[in-house]
DNA sequence: TAAATTCATGAACACCACTCATGAATTTAT
DNA sequence: ATAAATTCATGAGTGGTGTTCATGAATTTA
């Protein structure tokens, strides 16, 4: 069987000249690659070398053999420093989940820096997962989950980034505009945009109108914020937003904001992690920069 | 050390699944599987793979290695197999210099079936060597010699393939035309054309013209047969080729040919290789195939 | 709950690749 | 020419290592 020793000796070989220097090259002796390669000849059914004067010469199969080290050998070397790059976890993938549509440009303002600093690490989003974020993250579909409803479970762990409130997004122009919060009765006629998702995972519904069994008079959905909020400003509708989120576009759009409730939805943004995972050092380094990213 | 044995077991577990089979596929023990994968994962510091309930799942590492494993397993084969066809003899390479001028379209016709005959073998034609086709041959840089003139050393040996006269080409409408046959003496005040090559190994010189202390009233050198017949149709001067090539040309140009002295230049042509190359199935059938085809 | 199947692990062994020593052949130096 | 130096080949002996065997822990299946 060709081995990866083989080649080596023939690239050794054309490279140093003599079988001698060869062996010294690689650390063995002269004999031991050429009991090597004569047992290689006994197995394949040729000759690989010959005699020429006291230097030895290529056959076909020899320049065969070695025209496959020439080829083969970088690869083994290249994927060998790969290795030790693992191993020392300055590289491999994060497979980034997310379960939270609007954290996406939070998420982007992490990932940035974090490209900078493990130039060798992808990092992969993924938004949609056909059994839940969380069994993604079990199945190995993604590395780390970003959430705001960490549901606990002994394999994985979750680390808190940062909180913020979820607010009741309007135009100025509305009614409610000038309120400090509004109570679940005063949304019963009003249109209500929200993401894509299934409702009882909007803290909107979940914590605000089903509790007090409220509904709006029309929910419709909307994949991106930006055209969610065009809608809002344009007085269509309202919706509700991270805090912070809406900060960003107060200034652009004629939209305000107001608490949910008289207490407001409190909610705080979750990284989650397969347990042992935090060994990794990009991975828990993923996580710092996150937190420090959130609290400017 | 990632050796072969590393990607095949990688390999083998991906496509069989489990490790029991991947041993059962490579005939090896599952154990045997284990320990070397442990070790390899001792040297290079990482985990290959976990367990994923009872079965495995490979780390981004042992992914590393499976990628490997994918392009460098079939070339392994691939180079395998060659290797086998090579120790059959059904394949190499045969690399053919010539130092017969004429000679190159004799030797297409006997390449042409050849290359049908050992579709692995490859052909190359070489007609220019620094130190002489004998020394080329010696020296490996070709396989075998196309000379007419066979210098017998105990290391080569030659076949003769086929005889031939070499005859002198003049015009139709030259003095000489009508004879049978000339004397040195009647080319004295004639214009030679020749191949590049040193006078001594032009037969027209070393075997006619040089005994009989005469000579030509003008040399030239032409590179290609082609042109220096036209030459000589025009009248512009005389050449010396053999019979079997000046036959080819009689019918589309006003050329004939005579025999260069009275006994005639007698040639044979021949096929010289390194002893032990005759053992070597598709060099014997080239040596064949040259005389059967010089034959007809 | 028992049976079956998975992979991991330790001990013992067998094999094989290596080193050492030596020889034959060739090149270089004297 | 002869000796010295360097080449690769080869046989014997050995140490290392990869393999098997036996067994155990964990998980899935019946």
């Amino acid at each position: 069987m060709l081995e990866r020793i083989h080649l080596a000796i023939l690239s050794a070989i054309e490279e140093q000249g003599t079988l001698t220097q060869a062996a010294e090259a690689l650390n063995l002796t002269q004999s031991a690659l050429s009991h090597s390669i004569k047992k290689l000849e006994g197995q394949i059914g040729t000759t690989i070398w010959e005699k020429q004067g006291r230097n030895l010469r290529l056959t076909a199969a020899g320049k065969r053999i070695h025209a496959l080290s020439r080829r083969l050998l970088p690869q083994f070397e290249h994927t060998e420093l790969l290795l030790q790059q693992i191993a020392k976890g300055e590289m491999g993938s994060l497979r980034i989940g997310m379960e939270c549509h609007p954290c996406y440009q939070w998420l982007l303002r992490v990932v940035a820096p974090f490209l900078e600093q493990w130039p060798a690490v992808d990092i992969d989003v993924r938004q949609e997962f056909q059994f839940g974020g969380l069994r993604a993250l079990y199945d190995y579909e993604i590395d780390m989950l970003v959430t705001p409803d960490p549901l606990f479970k002994p394999e994985l762990e979750y680390f808190p980034v940062f909180g913020y409130e979820h607010r009741l997004v309007v135009a100025k122009s509305h009614p409610l505009a000038g309120q400090q919060w509004v109570t679940p009765e005063q949304l019963s006629n009003e249109v209500l945009f929200t993401y894509p998702v299934e409702p009882q995972r909007l803290d909107i519904f979940s914590q605000f109108l089903n509790p007090a069994q409220c509904t709006v008079r029309q929910h419709k959905v909307i994949e991106t914020t930006e055209i969610m909020l065009q809608m809002v400003a344009s007085g269509r509708g309202i919706c509700a937003l991270p805090g912070w989120l809406v900060q960003e576009y107060e200034s652009s759009l004629p939209i305000t904001s107001l608490r949910i409730g008289k207490q407001g939805i409190m909610k705080s943004i979750f990284l989650g992690i397969r347990k042992g995972d935090e060994r990794i050092p990009y991975v828990t380094d993923f996580i710092n920069l996150a937190e420090r990213t959130s609290q400017k």
